[in-house]
DNA sequence: GCTATTAATGTTATACTATAACATACTATA
DNA sequence: TATAGTATGTTATAGTATAACATTAATAGC
């Protein structure tokens, strides 16, 4: 269960390990993870929280590269075809995957307050909307499940 | 189980219960189901498809109805608001509810073929995610779960 | 090496989606 | 009828995403 955003940890070393991923599978699957592929995913792998596109062009202005919306775009569409990041269809923003590596059908925590977002991979995920699928005689190539709240440092705030 | 709207029905008796339905909920919940508003559901039930606003914006102005963008996102968040449309997120467009009635946290159908979209209520949907908030200690306030694919009859087409 | 082919980037312009802000009109209540 | 609250009309603008075409870089076959 990989919600673990949520909770303090090293993040350093939480983006060492998922840049490492990102070049293994990219080498493996022979995949061009270029320069402007690579600052993009640095950017979305700095927090774990969803940016817009245009957030991230700043990021890449600061960086002095090129920073036309479609460069920003073709990085992300890279990324989230091959499974590196993904999109919150809630936000209009993208995020770094976290659970690199395996073939997964993610479902993410968004908190509505600080914007923290964690991915995770529910045990039935497959199953769930299977039934519903089976029933409709419809055939589901992908799915985006998204909750939206308050995530555990927020409930406590918003008590206090 | 609401995954009807895949399959041939009577759909003028399927358009008339809904508004019947959505009239009678507005006057016990106190709402004003104004002209705009409801011709606003009107356009949505005409197909269990989803549809931009600025489609419905041209819709309105076919109809003589002043059709500047914030008359279709007004009464679109009215009937969002109230439960009688939903917002599909991956398609940045929305779609008549038909759950009506009932409290419910709907999945989507979504063809990419020929966008027809399907409204169910997954057997086990409010516990779905329960596991994975508790785990994390996320509290759910409101769900997004769409699924995109091919619908029966677009997977017929597309084999033949 | 050279060349054909494909993939990636640079750049401009434009399309699509959504809201802010303020004026006006309607509705319910006192 | 005064008042407060809700809904609508209208203009302008913010935010998200892609089309189209020129240029450069990487790959593959000769
Ligand atoms: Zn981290
Ligand atoms: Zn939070
Ligand atoms: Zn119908
Ligand atoms: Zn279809």
């Amino acid at each position: 269960m990989e919600t673990l955003s949520f909770e303090k940890h090293d993040h350093r070393a939480c983006i060492a390990k998922s840049l490492e991923i990102v070049v293994r599978c990219s080498k493996e699957a022979e995949l061009q993870f270029t320069p402007t592929r690579k600052k993009v995913l640095e950017i979305l792998l700095e927090e774990h929280r969803a940016l817009g596109a245009y957030e991230i062009l700043e990021k890449l202005r600061a960086d002095g590269i090129s920073s036309q919306p479609p460069v920003a775009y073709r990085a992300l569409d890279f990324l989230v075809k091959n499974g590196f990041a993904h999109k919150i269809e809630g936000l209009n923003a993208f995020i770094a995957c976290t659970i690199l590596g395996k073939a997964h059908s993610p479902a993410f925590l968004i908190c509505r307050m600080c914007a923290a977002v964690a991915e995770s991979q529910p045990e039935n995920s497959r199953e769930y909307l299977d039934d519903t699928a089976q029933n409709a005689g419809f055939l589901i190539e992908n799915t985006v499940i998204e909750a939206q709240g308050l995530c555990p440092k927020c409930q406590r705030d918003s008590v206090g």
